[in-house]
DNA sequence: TAGGCCATCTGGTCCT
DNA sequence: AGGACCAGATGGCCTA
């Protein structure tokens, strides 16, 4: 186990036993002065809506100045509510977060890296990958656009006897199969787009790279 | 030691 | 009402 690992894992530990003490509420983070705590005078409860009466403007004024034994369990029992229920929520925000990290790790599984490198972090495996797709979609079309030339004729013919509904597709539909590549290239290629995640190279460049890149290649670093 | 990356907590918002 | 999702804050670990 790793030093990060068992640190988490210590983390994990303590969530587990995470004090639900009575006498405290660290999940309470609404503005309570000090002052009015002791006084209990009022303390904004949100979700719950639940306040503590303030005497100067309670409606029973027998209870004025006063707490009863009813109101502070009744206190109690709704700290207690909200510490569970952010209990669980923490419980499934964590669990959330480690299916997400799961998917990444399958999705950094299929992308093509050496063994000896080092993992791809986060924003790498997601950049990579969407690059990744990129030039095989390129390589698809450049492979479909060879054979279109050899067998031009025969799809001609083709084409023609399709009826003209087949054409009118939605190219913003990746699962879309009458859509030109052209199209969907001038679409979806990070070629066509400004953002810096784009790779800098034309095709015939990135083709020309060895597959799968290693991480620490100048040619790699260049499509992150 | 600064900066990057990460896990976790938390409160807010939206959806069912 | 409760869960999912999100973004900000925080603190730990690692590396140049």
């Amino acid at each position: 186990m790793s030093p990060k690992t068992e640190s988490i894992q210590q983390r994990n530990d303590r969530d587990l036993y995470y004090d639900v003490s009575e006498d405290e509420d660290p999940s309470c983070s609404f503005p309570c002065s000090p002052a009015h705590s002791a006084s209990s005078e009022y303390c904004p409860m949100g979700e719950e809506g639940f306040t503590f009466s303030n005497p100067r403007e309670s409606p029973h004024k027998k209870q004025k100045g006063k707490r009863t034994r009813f109101q502070a369990k009744n206190e109690l029992t709704i700290i207690k509510q909200k510490k569970n229920r952010r209990i669980k929520a923490n419980d499934r925000e964590r669990n959330r977060m480690h299916n997400l990290n799961s998917a990444l790790d399958e999705l950094r599984n299929v992308l093509p890296t050496f063994p000896d490198d080092a993992k791809l972090t986060k924003i790498e495996t997601l950049r990579f990958a969407y690059n990744y797709i990129w030039a095989l979609s390129e390589t698809l079309r450049m492979a479909d656009h060879s054979i279109f030339n050899l067998a031009h004729q025969d799809m001609r013919e083709t084409f023609d006897s399709l009826p003209k509904s087949c054409f009118m597709v939605d190219l913003t539909s990746p699962n879309s199969n009458c859509s030109s590549s052209s199209d969907w290239e001038s679409l979806y290629s990070p070629l066509s787009q400004n953002d810096n995640h784009s790779p800098t190279h034309s095709m015939d460049d990135f083709i020309s790279q060895p597959l799968p890149f290693a991480r620490h290649s100048a040619s790699f670093s260049e499509f992150l």
